[in-house]
DNA sequence: CTAAAATCCTGGTGGC
DNA sequence: TGCCACCAGGATTTTA
Protein backbone atom coordinates (compact mmCIF):
# COMPACT_ATOMS: atom_id res chain seq x y z
CA UNK A 1 0.00 0.00 0.00
CA UNK A 2 2.79 2.06 0.47
CA UNK A 3 2.78 3.79 -3.10
CA UNK A 4 4.67 6.63 -4.85
CA UNK A 5 3.55 9.86 -2.36
CA UNK A 6 4.17 7.43 1.25
CA UNK A 7 7.53 6.14 0.18
CA UNK A 8 8.40 9.91 -0.75
CA UNK A 9 7.23 10.74 2.91
CA UNK A 10 8.93 8.28 4.25
CA UNK A 11 12.41 8.94 2.44
CA UNK A 12 11.93 12.59 3.19
CA UNK A 13 11.72 11.54 6.68
CA UNK A 14 14.34 9.47 6.55
CA UNK A 15 17.24 11.87 5.24
CA UNK A 16 17.98 14.08 8.53
CA UNK A 17 18.15 11.05 11.02
CA UNK A 18 20.37 8.89 8.29
CA UNK A 19 22.43 10.84 5.68
CA UNK A 20 25.96 11.08 6.74
CA UNK A 21 25.51 7.64 9.17
CA UNK A 22 27.42 4.59 8.66
CA UNK A 23 26.33 1.27 8.82
CA UNK A 24 27.73 -0.97 11.26
CA UNK A 25 26.29 -4.60 10.87
CA UNK A 26 23.05 -6.03 9.62
CA UNK A 27 21.33 -8.40 11.36
CA UNK A 28 18.44 -10.59 9.45
CA UNK A 29 15.22 -11.69 11.21
CA UNK A 30 13.77 -12.73 8.48
CA UNK A 31 15.77 -14.33 5.12
CA UNK A 32 13.02 -14.68 2.92
CA UNK A 33 12.94 -10.44 2.28
CA UNK A 34 16.55 -10.42 1.84
CA UNK A 35 17.30 -10.34 -2.52
CA UNK A 36 21.03 -10.21 -1.54
CA UNK A 37 23.08 -13.54 -0.52
CA UNK A 38 23.09 -13.06 3.21
CA UNK A 39 26.63 -13.29 4.34
CA UNK A 40 27.55 -10.93 0.88
CA UNK A 41 25.35 -8.37 2.20
CA UNK A 42 26.68 -8.93 5.98
CA UNK A 43 30.34 -8.39 4.59
CA UNK A 44 29.66 -5.48 2.53
CA UNK A 45 27.33 -3.19 4.09
CA UNK A 46 29.09 -2.57 7.23
CA UNK A 47 31.73 0.78 7.32
CA UNK A 48 29.61 1.76 3.85
CA UNK A 49 28.54 5.80 4.74
CA UNK A 50 25.10 6.65 3.41
CA UNK A 51 25.50 9.39 1.00
CA UNK A 52 22.42 10.06 -0.25
CA UNK A 53 18.87 9.19 -0.09
CA UNK A 54 16.48 9.09 -2.96
CA UNK A 55 13.02 7.10 -4.06
CA UNK A 56 13.00 5.56 -7.35
CA UNK A 57 8.61 4.45 -8.27
CA UNK A 58 7.98 2.90 -4.34
CA UNK A 59 12.14 1.77 -4.05
CA UNK A 60 13.93 3.90 -1.01
CA UNK A 61 17.24 4.01 -2.59
CA UNK A 62 20.63 4.32 0.03
CA UNK A 63 23.79 5.96 -2.06
CA UNK A 64 26.65 4.14 -0.11
CA UNK A 65 30.31 5.56 -0.37
CA UNK A 66 31.50 2.11 -2.00
CA UNK A 67 29.68 2.51 -4.66
CA UNK A 68 26.66 0.41 -4.05
CA UNK A 69 23.14 0.83 -3.61
CA UNK A 70 20.63 -0.41 -1.13
CA UNK A 71 17.45 -0.63 -1.62
CA UNK A 72 14.26 -1.15 0.55
CA UNK A 73 10.92 -2.30 -0.97
CA UNK A 74 8.16 -1.69 1.64
CA UNK A 75 5.49 -3.07 -0.35
CA UNK A 76 2.15 -3.79 1.65
CA UNK A 77 2.93 -3.07 5.03
CA UNK A 78 6.51 -2.11 5.37
CA UNK A 79 7.60 1.06 7.31
CA UNK A 80 11.34 1.98 8.69
CA UNK A 81 11.99 3.28 12.19
CA UNK A 82 15.34 5.12 13.41
CA UNK A 83 15.57 4.20 16.81
CA UNK A 84 18.44 3.83 20.02
CA UNK A 85 19.94 0.25 19.78
CA UNK A 86 18.72 0.21 23.25
CA UNK A 87 15.41 0.96 22.90
CA UNK A 88 12.87 -2.88 22.62
CA UNK A 89 12.19 -3.86 19.11
CA UNK A 90 8.55 -4.15 18.03
CA UNK A 91 8.28 -7.76 17.01
CA UNK A 92 7.57 -7.34 13.61
CA UNK A 93 10.85 -5.72 12.64
CA UNK A 94 12.21 -8.10 10.13
CA UNK A 95 15.72 -6.73 9.55
CA UNK A 96 18.03 -4.41 11.75
CA UNK A 97 20.96 -2.13 10.03
CA UNK A 98 22.81 -1.33 12.98
CA UNK A 99 24.57 2.13 12.67
CA UNK A 100 27.43 4.45 14.23
CA UNK A 101 25.60 6.90 16.78
CA UNK A 102 24.19 3.77 18.79
CA UNK A 103 20.65 4.31 16.88
CA UNK A 104 19.18 1.51 14.63
CA UNK A 105 17.49 1.28 10.77
CA UNK A 106 14.65 -1.34 11.88
CA UNK A 107 12.43 -2.84 8.90
CA UNK A 108 9.30 -3.48 10.60
CA UNK A 109 6.64 -5.49 8.29
CA UNK A 110 3.95 -7.43 9.89
CA UNK A 111 3.82 -8.93 6.36
CA UNK A 112 6.78 -9.82 5.45
CA UNK A 113 6.25 -8.79 1.58
CA UNK A 114 9.20 -6.20 2.19
CA UNK A 115 12.17 -6.75 0.12
CA UNK A 116 16.55 -5.78 0.77
CA UNK A 117 18.87 -5.55 -2.13
CA UNK A 118 22.11 -4.96 -2.08
CA UNK A 119 24.00 -4.00 -5.53
CA UNK A 120 26.28 -2.25 -7.53
CA UNK A 121 24.68 -2.41 -10.18
CA UNK A 122 20.87 -0.13 -9.59
CA UNK A 123 19.69 -1.51 -12.85
CA UNK A 124 19.35 -5.15 -11.24
CA UNK A 125 16.94 -3.87 -8.96
CA UNK A 126 15.28 -0.98 -10.93
CA UNK A 127 16.68 -1.16 -14.58
CA UNK A 128 13.14 -2.06 -16.35
CA UNK A 129 10.75 0.60 -14.65
CA UNK A 130 8.85 3.11 -16.04
CA UNK A 131 9.20 6.96 -16.02
CA UNK A 132 8.53 8.79 -12.96
CA UNK A 133 5.34 10.45 -13.15
CA UNK A 134 5.79 13.55 -11.28
CA UNK A 135 9.61 14.18 -13.05
CA UNK A 136 10.40 17.82 -14.55
CA UNK A 137 11.09 16.36 -17.79
CA UNK A 138 8.25 13.74 -17.95
CA UNK A 139 5.95 15.87 -20.12
CA UNK A 140 2.17 15.09 -21.61
CA UNK A 141 3.95 13.81 -24.71
CA UNK A 142 6.47 11.55 -23.39
CA UNK A 143 2.77 10.41 -21.64
CA UNK A 144 0.77 10.04 -24.54
CA UNK A 145 3.68 7.96 -26.24
CA UNK A 146 3.85 5.54 -24.03
CA UNK A 147 0.33 4.28 -25.18
CA UNK A 148 1.41 3.59 -28.66
CA UNK A 149 0.47 0.36 -29.60
CA UNK A 150 -0.73 -0.53 -26.00
CA UNK A 151 -3.99 -2.77 -25.72
CA UNK A 152 -6.05 -4.00 -22.51
CA UNK A 153 -7.87 -2.16 -19.69
CA UNK A 154 -6.78 0.83 -18.24
CA UNK A 155 -6.45 -0.04 -14.70
CA UNK A 156 -3.67 -3.22 -14.99
CA UNK A 157 -1.91 -0.95 -17.39
CA UNK A 158 -1.14 1.87 -14.73
CA UNK A 159 -0.54 -0.78 -12.00
CA UNK A 160 2.55 -2.03 -14.37
CA UNK A 161 5.30 -0.25 -13.00
CA UNK A 162 7.08 -0.67 -16.51
CA UNK A 163 4.37 1.66 -17.61
CA UNK A 164 4.65 4.32 -15.74
CA UNK A 165 6.25 3.97 -12.17
CA UNK A 166 5.12 4.41 -8.59
CA UNK A 167 0.91 4.27 -9.39
CA UNK A 168 -0.56 1.16 -6.93
CA UNK A 169 -4.18 0.77 -6.46
CA UNK A 170 -5.09 3.64 -4.22
CA UNK A 171 -3.70 6.21 -6.87
CA UNK A 172 -4.78 4.45 -9.65
CA UNK A 173 -8.45 4.39 -8.59
CA UNK A 174 -8.24 7.88 -7.16
CA UNK A 175 -6.19 9.48 -11.14
CA UNK A 176 -9.40 7.84 -12.71
CA UNK A 177 -11.69 9.16 -11.49
CA UNK A 178 -10.24 12.40 -11.42
CA UNK A 179 -9.75 11.62 -15.22
CA UNK A 180 -13.16 10.83 -15.54
CA UNK A 181 -12.36 7.91 -17.51
CA UNK A 182 -13.90 4.36 -16.40
CA UNK A 183 -10.89 2.25 -15.37
CA UNK A 184 -12.52 -1.02 -17.82
CA UNK A 185 -11.47 1.25 -20.77
CA UNK A 186 -9.54 -0.65 -23.37
CA UNK A 187 -6.46 1.78 -23.69
CA UNK A 188 -6.34 2.23 -27.24
CA UNK A 189 -9.89 3.98 -27.50
CA UNK A 190 -8.26 6.95 -25.15
CA UNK A 191 -8.79 10.13 -27.41
CA UNK A 192 -5.89 11.91 -26.48
CA UNK A 193 -8.00 15.03 -24.86
CA UNK A 194 -8.58 11.78 -22.52
CA UNK A 195 -4.96 11.44 -22.64
CA UNK A 196 -4.79 14.72 -21.67
CA UNK A 197 -7.02 14.53 -18.42
CA UNK A 198 -5.30 11.38 -17.44
CA UNK A 199 -1.79 12.82 -17.53
CA UNK A 200 -2.67 15.81 -15.21
CA UNK A 201 -5.30 13.88 -12.92
CA UNK A 202 -1.89 11.39 -12.06
CA UNK A 203 0.15 14.15 -11.53
CA UNK A 204 -2.35 15.70 -9.28
CA UNK A 205 -3.54 13.07 -7.09
CA UNK A 206 0.20 11.98 -6.78
CA UNK A 207 0.84 15.50 -5.45
CA UNK A 208 -1.94 15.60 -3.53
CA UNK A 209 -0.78 12.54 -1.79
CA UNK A 210 2.67 13.63 -1.39
CA UNK A 211 1.16 17.31 0.03
CA UNK A 212 -0.79 15.18 2.68
CA UNK A 213 1.93 12.67 3.11
CA UNK A 214 0.40 9.93 1.99
CA UNK A 215 -2.41 7.81 3.45
CA UNK A 216 -2.78 5.81 6.52
CA UNK A 217 -5.21 3.28 7.20
CA UNK A 218 -5.40 -0.66 7.55
CA UNK A 219 -2.18 -0.38 10.69
CA UNK A 220 0.16 0.13 7.87
CA UNK A 221 1.59 3.75 6.65
CA UNK A 222 0.70 6.01 9.93
CA UNK A 223 0.89 9.74 9.75
CA UNK A 224 -0.22 10.98 6.54
CA UNK A 225 -3.87 11.77 6.11
CA UNK A 226 -4.79 11.37 2.63
CA UNK A 227 -7.08 8.58 3.55
CA UNK A 228 -9.82 11.87 4.20
CA UNK A 229 -9.34 12.98 0.97
CA UNK A 230 -10.22 9.62 -1.29
CA UNK A 231 -12.96 10.27 -3.62
CA UNK A 232 -13.78 6.46 -4.84
CA UNK A 233 -10.84 4.08 -2.89
CA UNK A 234 -12.91 2.21 -0.33
CA UNK A 235 -15.94 3.86 -0.70
CA UNK A 236 -17.84 0.93 -2.20
CA UNK A 237 -21.72 1.74 -2.25
CA UNK A 238 -21.27 5.46 -1.14
CA UNK A 239 -22.35 8.02 -3.10
CA UNK A 240 -20.30 9.94 -5.27
CA UNK A 241 -19.27 13.42 -4.09
CA UNK A 242 -19.81 14.81 -7.61
CA UNK A 243 -23.19 13.32 -8.24
CA UNK A 244 -24.46 11.14 -6.04
CA UNK A 245 -24.75 7.55 -7.58
CA UNK A 246 -23.03 4.81 -5.96
CA UNK A 247 -19.19 3.89 -5.97
CA UNK A 248 -19.12 0.74 -7.84
CA UNK A 249 -15.95 -2.04 -6.77
CA UNK A 250 -14.93 -4.81 -9.01
CA UNK A 251 -12.19 -6.70 -9.69
CA UNK A 252 -10.00 -5.62 -12.36
CA UNK A 253 -6.34 -7.42 -12.99
CA UNK A 254 -6.81 -9.24 -9.80
CA UNK A 255 -6.98 -6.06 -7.79
CA UNK A 256 -10.19 -3.67 -6.25
CA UNK A 257 -11.20 -1.03 -8.58
CA UNK A 258 -13.35 2.05 -7.30
CA UNK A 259 -15.63 4.31 -9.53
CA UNK A 260 -18.28 6.37 -10.40
CA UNK A 261 -20.06 5.14 -13.63
CA UNK A 262 -22.14 7.95 -13.92
CA UNK A 263 -18.58 10.40 -13.63
CA UNK A 264 -16.50 7.89 -15.43
CA UNK A 265 -17.18 6.99 -19.23
C1' DC B 1 1.02 -10.86 -27.47
C1' DT B 2 -2.62 -10.12 -23.45
C1' DA B 3 -4.71 -11.75 -19.38
C1' DA B 4 -5.88 -14.03 -15.59
C1' DA B 5 -4.61 -16.82 -11.70
C1' DA B 6 -1.47 -18.32 -8.25
C1' DT B 7 2.06 -17.09 -4.98
C1' DC B 8 3.90 -14.98 -0.85
C1' DC B 9 2.02 -13.42 4.24
C1' DT B 10 -0.62 -11.96 8.45
C1' DG B 11 -3.62 -8.52 10.85
C1' DG B 12 -8.13 -7.28 10.63
C1' DT B 13 -12.88 -8.24 9.73
C1' DG B 14 -17.34 -10.37 9.50
C1' DG B 15 -20.24 -14.24 10.44
C1' DC B 16 -22.12 -17.24 13.68
C1' DT C 1 -16.77 -13.71 23.82
C1' DG C 2 -14.44 -16.97 20.90
C1' DC C 3 -13.46 -19.31 16.88
C1' DC C 4 -12.52 -19.42 12.11
C1' DA C 5 -12.76 -18.64 7.22
C1' DC C 6 -11.65 -15.10 4.33
C1' DC C 7 -9.56 -11.03 2.33
C1' DA C 8 -6.23 -7.23 0.78
C1' DG C 9 -2.56 -6.17 -2.00
C1' DG C 10 2.88 -5.18 -4.93
C1' DA C 11 5.40 -7.62 -7.66
C1' DT C 12 6.67 -11.91 -9.64
C1' DT C 13 5.73 -16.33 -11.59
C1' DT C 14 2.85 -19.56 -13.79
C1' DT C 15 -0.82 -20.99 -16.64
C1' DA C 16 -4.15 -20.20 -20.39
Amino acid sequence: MPELPEVETVVRGLRGPLVGRTFTGVTVLWPNSIKTPVPELQQRLPGQRIEAITRRAKYLQFHLSDGDMLFLHLKMSGDLLVEPEDEPRHPHVRTIFGLDNAHELRFKDPRKFGRVYLVTDPGQVVGKLGPEPLADNFALEDFKSLFQKRKGRLKPLLLNQEFIAGVGNIYADESCFLAGINPQRQVNTLAAEELERLYQAIRQTLNAGITWKGASFDSVYRGGEFQDHFRVYGRTDEPCLTCGTPIVRLVLGGRSTHFCPQCQK
